[in-house]
DNA sequence: AAATCCTTTCTGAACGCTCGCTCATCAATT
DNA sequence: AATTGATGAGCGAGCGTTCAGAAAGGATTT
């Protein structure tokens, strides 16, 4: 396992690394909050800087604007939505019945982190272009997760076979099923346990699978 | 069928409530392209006042505040999407074939007015949460145009029968993979044509209805 | 027809405020 | 003494919004 923390492209005026680590570490979860409970936009640098217990002119050694955070922010919660997914595949005992426990694992990955990925919806457009291309990349990556799940349970006749493109696409639809939990949770929490969800989910998802004709 | 112009509870200066109607889709058409473009935080208040032909100072004759046209924004596009819908409802002819008629028009109207939908995905929350909780209220409305027509279908007998929490579900699965043909159109739209798109999600979605066991 | 008045609509300079960011200065450590 | 890191008052630009007055249009009087 290689180290998660990524050195980030984003410059700093302080020369020790560790340092720069710690302290952005404290103004990623202190933003992340203020940016879930009032969005990027209505938060304030100021704001920020004292939630990290840093002063406004700290904040700015560490880091070179407020999009700066919010890429940090994106790229933090990708990192660990893409964490609680390798352990869950870890652990995935193999055979017959892997994939409904891979989408279990995400999904719950997905109601842990609803808010966290709610935000990245919402603010990703925010972001310079070119880091709302690495984001996407992110997203992309989680997508690929699960279209080599599907390509090994297909080639050890787990699952029957099917088209390439139809992987992908059912490894995208998996993906949005699980967001669609968080950016729906104001009806579907009111209507369905997480529990019930998953399973009426797995179901439709393993139906794919298992059509006539 | 009744007015589809609403009389929003918008307040405005103005007396004459034809002009009100006339200025208010000036503002409206040229704010939604510059949403669109720019984001809403970004647009400035002189810009909208400018690309719908007024001053700012007759902008705000019309209107409240700038979050006041957003909501303007976010309802004409439910409104259109709606139209659309109902539209392709009233043209369908009933049977077996019904439910992948309904969803092909509705993924069309989804890939024409993708720009639209996905302008709702991301300034929803910048909305007043009154007017988000309308926002909501019209997203469901939708949903639950699917449900009904799941609901007869079924009751005909053309699809097997399944329970109102299964269907309410299929509806909301619907509404979303439409809407993830504009939020992963950065991805699929390289990798699909919209023919190609609708077919495969068309085949999963009726998969869920024709399941063995 | 012209002049006067009144109402409705339009205008844009000006206001007040917020916010992202900087930089001169200080503190701590080596 | 030199280097690294921390501080927060202050800067300047930009923003949403307002309001005193101008224009337009119609009705009424001269």
């Amino acid at each position: 396992m290689y180290n998660l923390q990524k050195s980030h492209d984003i410059p700093t005026q302080i020369k020790n690394p560790d340092l720069v680590r710690r302290r952005r570490r404290q103004i990623i979860d202190a933003s992340v909050q203020l940016f879930i409970e009032n969005g990027f936009h209505k938060t304030t640098t100021r704001q920020m800087a004292r939630a990290a217990g840093l002063s406004i002119g700290s904040l700015y050694e560490y880091v070179a604007s407020k999009e700066d955070v919010l890429y940090l922010v994106c790229d933090s919660i990708h990192a660990e939505v893409e964490r609680g997914m390798s352990d869950a595949l870890d652990r995935t005992t193999g055979g017959k019945n892997a994939l409904a426990e891979v989408i279990r694992e995400y999904f719950m990955v997905c109601h842990r982190m609803s808010d966290f990925i709610l935000l990245i919806y919402q603010e990703t457009q925010s972001l310079p272009s070119q880091w709302q291309k690495k984001v996407l990349e992110n997203e992309l990556r989680i997508t690929g997760l699960f279209i080599k799940v599907l390509g090994s349970l297909i080639s050890s006749g787990d699952l029957p076979h099917i088209d390439g493109r139809s992987i992908e696409l059912v490894a995208h639809n998996i993906c949005v099923l699980g967001h669609m939990w968080t950016f729906r949770r104001w009806f579907l929490a009111n209507h369905y346990s997480i529990e019930d969800y998953i399973e009426l989910q797995t179901k439709f998802i393993i139906g794919i699978f298992t059509q006539k004709t």
